[in-house]
DNA sequence: AATGAATGAGTGTTCATTCAT
DNA sequence: TATGAATGAACACTCATTCAT
């Protein structure tokens, strides 16, 4: 018997139908909104019974959130391998805010769950958190952050993100001001204000394409 | 008498019953989403009976067009007030062009409807196209468009133009592929592929920030 | 001036139009049901406002009820067009019963509304009384019948025919039933056993078909 | 374990859910009549939740057509019942198109769905078409009619039967057209006109009662 | 008297969720 | 653990009825 098999059969089913049903969920709630898609549609496109969803997510909306969480992964994901070259970890914070921002107002998948910002802003903050809080206390080791506890900081940027961002898609606060607010959230982590601003104004590469699906 | 009541009482307050429901409509469907608002829900926040609603708007649907509607004319409006101070009409409807394409891909409320793109390309039509057929005459006068039928160019337009942004939306097309999908826009009026792109490409002003609800 | 004038033209007037409703009324109601029928196509095959109905009619229900009345008056009124030529009143009533309960089981107008007893034994009370009751005075005054209060006698007749119609037509009681249950309330009048056997019996001429509409 | 389990537990028991279903909704649409049924109190008679109708029939309509479809069944097993004793299968034929027409014209429970003559004729082509084409077939086997396509030929003969006992029960066209009616029917069967007249009005016997509910 | 806009109770239907198998 | 039949709350929509004009 192997040491670690970390992982048996069983749960390595497990794991792969919850991933299918994320899969069929984002499929058809990207689609078609998170309203219209129905469970039954999302079981079957899984194939398997409607009652099965229930054993791995306890309601439509923890189904939401977990699709939410995939694409905030994925978002990260995406961001990892374009900051995986930078030395700073300053720098990979700041573009990983600029990132978040400008999907948040973009893609039509998040702006699908915006107006629910409670729950997306605790989406981010635990699909995002160990990337973030992990490269804050990288900074903050290299001297270019100033935080006590990276998770709290986290947290309230979190908040303060989608609830800019939400403001954004519906008008009342203006795009052009993404830039001022990628700042201020930059000054939370004991920034000064110009370094702040220098960070959030660099010129950042471009982000790859979402992966289908 | 007045010489021109042009409208009696009755239909005055039936204008205003519209417009309070379209401004109702408007408010609770970006706020929560057009599947989330329910009819009775738009009707109390009116101040009307339930019942009342489908005297005035056949089916919910026809209500989120109605309300999509007003939304475009309200950019239209927004950009008029812009582009008052142009002198060529061409430039007039390239900047129409471009703040069409913006708002459609950033604003979330047009975003909750653009899964449904034959509708939301339809209002789009009728809303603004006597905005923009009158531009794209006034250009082919002033010799620097060449078209024949307007209204079916601009009916090209809009299903080209929703289209593009639906996929934006869905991460199938960049965002940066605006100035090219502006400037093959373009073209469709007769303007030489090089004129096309310096229109597309030239530095307009930003829009004024939409009216509130 | 003219001594009796017995009818004003306002009068006049609102007579064709409550015409004009029951008319409208029967011809809906009888091609798709009274429950299909709605009040503003009725209102508008009469040519008139939707709330113009209620001045005539108290309820959808009165006017089903005047539309029942008005095609037992066209029944009375074919029965007395057929019998006009029998010496014997005793046959006329007993023509008049095997012909209402003929149409009764026949008709589908009648079967729309069968289904409410007591609402159409009220109706047939009123719409057909006159005759009836007229028909069983004359055959008691010739000495066939024996009855005090004809009112009563027609009361009774009219809720024990309908109540016939009504299994008949639910398959509780065979068709083949009639001249039993015209026999029986041949007897109400006064008539040995064997005399109304022979009246229900009797081969009777066929009554006229149903005016259009 | 038993050879032909034919139909499992489940099975047996959706079927009986189906049966309980069209026997409450055949015993109220009868009562009052199939608008004024509401499928709440269908659902409450068959003693269960209103969605679970659902489940089963897709539609308060298809749930109609299914009581009626049920009724002709029944209707058909009734004159198997008398038929049996036939020796002619043309003789069985011609009974069956006669007890049609008269159950349809007489039968409330027929003449409350009878003003959607397409739905009824189709319901009746389904219900009653294994007993009738079998017949067909057998009478042209027995060389007494000639028929290619029995299927085509019922097919035909539903519509017309069924406009013929709408045009009856809306007084357009006399009961006592009912023997030509069931007589050009038989022609279709290759019969001629002669024998058809003498099968369309030789002495059969009667049909029994209706099972009740 | 006539009108038709407003009303809201009532109904068909959907669908997230539960639970017996 | 997987299933899918059963459930009932919720919602879009209809329409008889009222009432201000």
């Amino acid at each position: 018997m192997p040491e670690l098999p970390s992982e048996g059969r069983v749960a390595r089913r497990q794991r792969r139908t919850r991933e299918a049903l994320i899969h069929a969920a984002s499929a058809i709630m990207t689609e078609k909104g998170v309203d219209a898609a129905t469970m039954l549609e999302i079981a079957e496109r899984a194939d398997m019974g409607a009652g099965t969803v229930y054993n791995y997510f306890g309601s439509k909306d923890a189904l939401a959130v977990a699709v939410l969480e995939s694409l905030m992964q994925d978002l990260a994901r995406r961001i990892e391998s374009v900051t995986d070259a930078f030395e700073d970890s300053a720098r990979v914070y700041a573009f990983g805010l600029r990132s978040v921002l400008d999907t948040a107002t973009q893609d039509a998948r998040w702006g699908q769950m915006l107006h629910r910002s409670e729950v997306i802003a605790d989406a981010m903050y635990r699909a995002m958190g160990p990337f973030a809080i992990r490269d804050m206390e990288r900074a903050t080791a290299a001297g270019r952050f100033t935080i006590a506890d990276a998770g709290l900081n986290w947290r309230l940027t979190c908040h303060a993100l989608i609830g800019a961002a939400l403001l954004m898609t519906k008008g009342d606060l203006p795009l052009a001001a993404k830039p001022e607010v990628i700042t201020r959230l930059l000054c939370m982590t004991g920034l000064g204000l110009e370094s702040a601003q220098d960070l959030a104004h660099s010129d950042l590469p471009a982000l790859p394409a979402a992966l289908p699906g």
